[in-house]
DNA sequence: TGTACTAGCCTGTATATACAACTTGGCGAG
DNA sequence: CTCGCCAAGTTGTATATACAGGCTAGTACA
């Protein structure tokens, strides 16, 4: 009945993902090689092989054989994690992004903010709330509230040059997230600023990302349902050969 | 510039991919044991230790000490890639699930059909159109398609008792899937499905996905959006201690 | 000065070996 | 007949060793 043991190997990876969650290990930084582990660590080079290439695999470090093991950058972690980085996905349609920041504030945390993050009421947190823009037509309003404590340096953030997305995945590794997505009617607000016409939807995307293991952000994405579509392609781990599939743009198949 | 050699251990996994996609090796089928493929395939017992570790890693196969390896279910690959099985959600609500289908034929694809599924005019589909229901309320209007050879059994299912998802499941394992997600006013047909109020928008997933490196077939997924939301946890591998964050219910955070 | 080579470190893979823990089935004692 | 135990097979882990190949810095040589 009694537990099995942490094997080393396990016990190795912890130790690094530790160190890189604490911050003491940033992006790019060189992790200790194999053969350091060896000698600092007191195992054989395979189980220190193993922990590295465990750690490869899930996205933590990036190795390159005869240079060494280096941190990941955090925004390069599973895709199905990384904050919806609105700016990236405009650019990477060849658009240009842009956006209005229209609150930058810190506020005292209530009701529902503070239900979302686990704190408690009047705790200090910052909001954001952001009208970003692709090719000058709006596409996504951003309502984004932060945990102060796991950013304080946030007030002092431009982020018409960089997301808030941006912003907090360069402070942590997020490593949980939450999303929830449905179809609204927007309010009155949101529709102007997204310039609807009445009768028009919303796609709404509500997502919490933890790092550390708390709830560290909050943000309720507004999006103009005819103007935007959440896309997603998976494939499933370790296939090999797979031609990637064209994707098809897919048209308004309903009659 | 001659490309290293595929690993010994890459071929293992390959060889056993292939012989799960191709249906030589069914869901809890036994898979070798490490020992038996020293023997067979004349490698090391670590270098095969590596491929069965690896394929259970990413979801192919089920190990347990003492017994052995048995392929997985598919429906328990990749949570991104599974199925939106709405049956599977509903019960799992604890809720009751009943389905009425509308249409089950064969058809010949057509227009944005065929060009979804990369067949030609004409070729043999199946057509599905279901609405589906939780405790009697309407909740999701699945119309779809299925390549004919892909599932010739397709017309002899009775898809009131197994979904069209979990018998394409059943079928191979699903590879590759592309979804996109829109708030999209329904057409009148499917608000009247959907019992839906005039101005009330609809969450439209439409999903297609592959097996085989084709595309096997496609749906379109109307839901209701008063009623329904898209829900997706995320946790990136290897995290651990991590504690499972109590799923909020995010109450309609809209003033 | 500049080029080519090499030593040394690194990752990537492969093997042989060892021991622990789990599971099942069969066998023997009661 | 039943219970308990043990042997065999299996996975899980750990180690030592070996060799191939990539990368870099420094050195020897022209």
């Amino acid at each position: 009945m009694s537990a099995r043991p942490i094997p080393r190997y396990q016990q190795l990876k912890d130790m690094i993902v530790e160190r890189i969650s604490c911050g003491e290990l940033r992006p790019h930084d060189r992790v200790p090689s194999e053969n350091e582990l060896v000698q600092s660590m007191n195992v054989s080079r395979m189980t220190a092989n193993r922990a590295l290439r465990e750690l490869t695999d899930e996205g933590y470090v990036h190795r390159v054989a005869g240079r060494g093991t280096f941190v990941a950058d955090f925004r390069s972690r599973s895709h199905v994690l990384e904050v919806h980085n609105i700016a990236d996905e405009i650019t990477g349609r060849g658009h240009a992004h842009s956006c209005e920041v229209l609150r930058h504030s810190r506020q005292h945390a209530r009701g529902e903010v503070a239900k979302a993050l686990h704190l408690e009421q009047g705790v200090d947190v910052f909001h954001v709330l952001i009208v970003h823009f692709e090719n000058a037509v709006p596409i996504q309003v951003e309502d984004r509230h932060i945990v102060a404590d796991f950013a304080p340096g946030c007030l002092d953030q431009d982020f018409r040059t960089i997301t808030p997305s941006a912003y907090l995945t360069s402070i942590s590794p997020l490593q949980e997230a939450e999303q929830v997505v449905r179809a609204q009617d927007p309010n009155a607000a949101v529709r102007a600023y997204l310039q609807m016409a009445v009768g028009e939807p919303c796609l709404v995307v509500v997502r919490r990302t933890w790092s550390h293991g708390r709830p560290v952000t909050f943000a309720r994405l507004h999006h103009p349902g005819p103007r935007y579509e959440l896309t997603g392609h998976y494939t499933l781990p370790g296939t090999r050969k797979t031609t990637s599939p064209d994707v098809v743009q897919l048209e308004n198949l309903q009659r």
